[in-house]
DNA sequence: GCCAACGTTGGC
DNA sequence: GCCAACGTTGGC
């Protein structure tokens, strides 16, 4: 099982709004970066464990703990002339872009902000935090994840939670 | 609103 | 294939 960071504006789709949605589970579409892509395509797996990280916001940082439930599969947004994330360039038979289903499994009491892990020496390597990095998907180790889950304050143990279907 | 960093585009 | 111009991201 991998880790992974995926980036949010929550003033377009927040951990609330995951939490909210119908059996808490969304698209994870309109990603519009070859790098970002090709991990959606190749590497994220269903059972994968993401951290929800708010950006664009005050302050930004990983507001808790999402699961893939569905690999990647290519992006029906890049199709609608209506969507923001509307690509010209694909077409039915050849979409350029991928997307991933997630289910909600976990808000943290509070918001880690950015300026926290920054802070914290045993991040250091975490690509979120290099200069520069603008993806909004990325892999995170599994001793960066479980010392976020430190850093969360909360109870949650990073196992699977209960779930009643 | 600024700007650093990086990606994409397109002329050549 | 080079590279300048332009666009986007996203923290500040």
């Amino acid at each position: 099982m991998n880790y992974w960071l995926m980036k949010s504006e929550p003033d377009e789709f927040s951990i609330d709004d995951l939490a909210n949605a119908p059996g808490g589970k969304a698209r994870w579409d309109g990603v519009r970066n070859y790098q970002a892509r090709n991990m959606l395509r190749d590497q994220v797996a269903v059972g994968d464990q993401v951290l929800f990280y708010h950006s664009s916001c005050q302050p930004p940082g990983v507001a808790g703990i999402a699961e893939v439930v569905a690999a990647g599969y290519p992006d029906p947004s890049a199709l609608d002339p209506e969507s923001p994330y509307f690509d010209s360039r694909s077409s039915p038979d050849n979409i350029r872009w991928y997307c991933v289903d997630v289910r909600f499994v976990h808000r943290f009491p509070a918001l880690i902000p950015l300026e926290r892990l920054r802070h914290s020496v045993e991040l250091e390597a975490m690509p979120l935090l290099r200069r520069g990095n603008r993806l909004s998907v990325m892999p995170v180790s599994k001793a960066h994840w479980d010392f976020i889950l430190g850093l969360a304050g909360s109870d949650y143990s990073g196992t699977a939670p209960g779930r009643t279907g």
